[in-house]
DNA sequence: ACCTGAACACCGTTCAAGT
DNA sequence: ACCTGAACACCGTTCAAGT
């Protein structure tokens, strides 16, 4: 074939992605190959090269949509000022969010093959926006801008992965009715009426 | 080559699952192939399908191993019959388990390529069986063998898990000092103190 | 400047043939 | 019965050559 200029380095892109999103979703991680992703926007292997350095920072572009898409369903929620029924809110909307999309669930927070120092900004910051909804929900409990109240965020933050991701990939017994959400709303109002112990009384232990 | 028979077949599961643990520690899970392992232990490719499988399920076997250990090293925590500080004990075992061989870490608990309903019993009992001790640090707090108790583990577990593997994949900000350690700490406390309001008070909401 | 497609160095897995 | 090793159908990635 001859030379295409049909798309823009941009076009490409978009394309590209949307391909690894739809072979993911219909044939799952083990179907994403470039060399699928390259017959399936119909361009050679060797264009994809031109767009990422290889494989893997394709893959991290991907994440970094879901990782945006995620922001929008949670900026979505309004905020009701009760931080226990807010957290759960966006618990209950983060367990939807990823029951549509089975699929990148079990993959989009997992381990990057990258050392953790070598994480890119950009994709650092997707994810302490997606912290900071969480953190704004906690805001009657703590002084604004308090390391605790980014702590707590944190926490709350990973215990819910913990939950999604185990649940979603079999590892923890559902037999007794402990679903997914049950288990977030038990983290939720627990550690949340553990905060208010601690803010206010106790001394020391 | 000729026929060999310098191992048995149990021996053979071994070497194979000690080769693939060697290589993983020393090279990363990249350099973890059907082939290395073979040629690591001096069989041919072709041997290993003779004991497992696939790949796949040559790593899960290796995964089980890992479990195993886990457990045994958690096994030889004695509980002092505060659960608080019982949980914190088994989370800082947990902690320390992983710090020594972080390539586990971040692939032990992630998500199988197989549907979630198709985890093996065996494996299934492994995971069980830890989470069973962290059930066991909060006997104080609940009758034995209630629901409760159960989904209080759980939750702990699983939250444990998010924390830890955010933190191995540097997918937590890690700059104020709010490590894997601490935040275990901030979730076993809190979580913990508000089991402790939930069962003794607390009408309706 | 962008794209191709052959080429390189690998994979996982199978299976006839050997002992 | 167990093991080999060639063979098959793939990979990711590179890069000279084309337009």
């Amino acid at each position: 074939m001859a030379r295409r200029s049909d798309h823009s380095r941009e076009e490409l892109y978009e394309l590209a992605l949307d391909a690894a999103a739809g072979i993911i979703s219909k044939e799952g991680y083990s179907a994403l190959t470039a060399r699928r992703v390259a017959t399936d926007i119909g361009y050679s292997p060797g264009t994809l090269y031109n767009l990422f350095a290889n494989l893997e920072e394709m893959i991290f572009h991907l994440k970094g949509r879901v990782l945006d898409a995620l922001f929008t369903a949670l900026s979505k929620k309004t905020l009701t000022g009760n931080a226990e029924e807010d957290v759960m809110k966006l618990f209950d909307e983060y367990l939807a969010f990823f029951k549509g999309q089975p699929e990148f669930r079990t993959h989009l927070f997992e381990p990057m093959a990258l050392p953790a120092s070598d994480l890119p900004d950009w994709y650092r910051q997707k994810i302490t926006n997606l912290v900071d909804i969480l953190e704004t929900a906690l805001a009657p409990l703590f002084p604004a801008g308090t390391t605790e109240r980014a702590k707590a965020a944190h926490v709350l933050w990973a215990g819910l992965y913990g939950i999604s991701s185990l649940d979603a990939s079999g590892q923890l017994q559902l037999v007794s009715k402990t679903d997914a959400r049950n288990m977030a709303k038990s983290l939720a109002t627990n550690f949340l009426a553990g905060l208010a112990t601690d803010t206010h009384s106790r001394g020391k232990k």
